[in-house]
DNA sequence: CTGCATCCGAACCGATACTG
DNA sequence: CAGTATCGGTTCGGATGCAG
């Protein structure tokens, strides 16, 4: 029996790329439009922004308002029930910060991730 | 700049098809032999179990006990600072039942995930 | 028993072009 | 402006076989 496939499913939301980047932008700045997203977060494209925003949807984090108006306007924001994810988004936060500290005792200064 | 590398630092830990059931069985077991592991997960093979248990090993989440003799022996186990990481897990954990329970009451009893 | 190297297929990421 | 479709590159997951 899979335990863990609840554990899955929690991450599951937060893996891909850009998730991280979007929740960040959209708790940040509140509602934004798909243009905004795009403008915000350089390096993304279209299909990406589009993707990772559909599935975001599909499980219930985002919100998406739709205009059926020329010209076209679509807005995202975090959904009621994706304001949970703040929760855990922050222990996740706070963890990963120590962590990188504890790397950097184990290694020195080495950036493993990436660098600018 | 990057906020979300602290993010995506805490993400690299748990992401992977088998870091969750790896640390799981750590957890729960504590300290295991490579083929117990491989024995306790079902559908795994020494390359996966022996690349993910490198990276947690080099993340410090794992000890690695090896016995220089014959026949071989390692024994993983969870580090002191990997224990710190039960914490993240039991949040996500926490939030992912929740979030299967209200994917259910969105799509009904669908299991997007897998099947036994 | 434990770990590594190689090869293959699948999934994911990404850029461009096209439609409403 | 918002979104889709198609194609290609890169990474990741996985099976097998070899070595200490």
């Amino acid at each position: 029996m899979k335990q863990y496939c609840k554990f899955e499913s929690a991450l599951d939301i937060l893996i891909g790329k850009w998730k991280p980047v979007i929740l960040l932008q959209l708790i940040a700045n509140g509602a934004m439009r798909f243009s905004e997203l795009q403008k915000a977060i350089p390096g993304i494209n279209k299909k990406m922004l589009t993707q990772q925003l559909r599935e975001l949807e599909y499980n219930d984090i985002v919100h998406r308002e739709v205009y059926h108006q020329i010209p076209p306007k679509v807005e995202y924001s975090i959904s009621e029930y994706g304001q949970s994810l703040g929760a855990v988004l922050q222990v996740m936060n706070d963890w990963g910060t120590a962590h990188i500290d504890h790397m950097n005792m184990l290694y020195g200064a080495e950036d493993r991730s990436e660098q600018e």
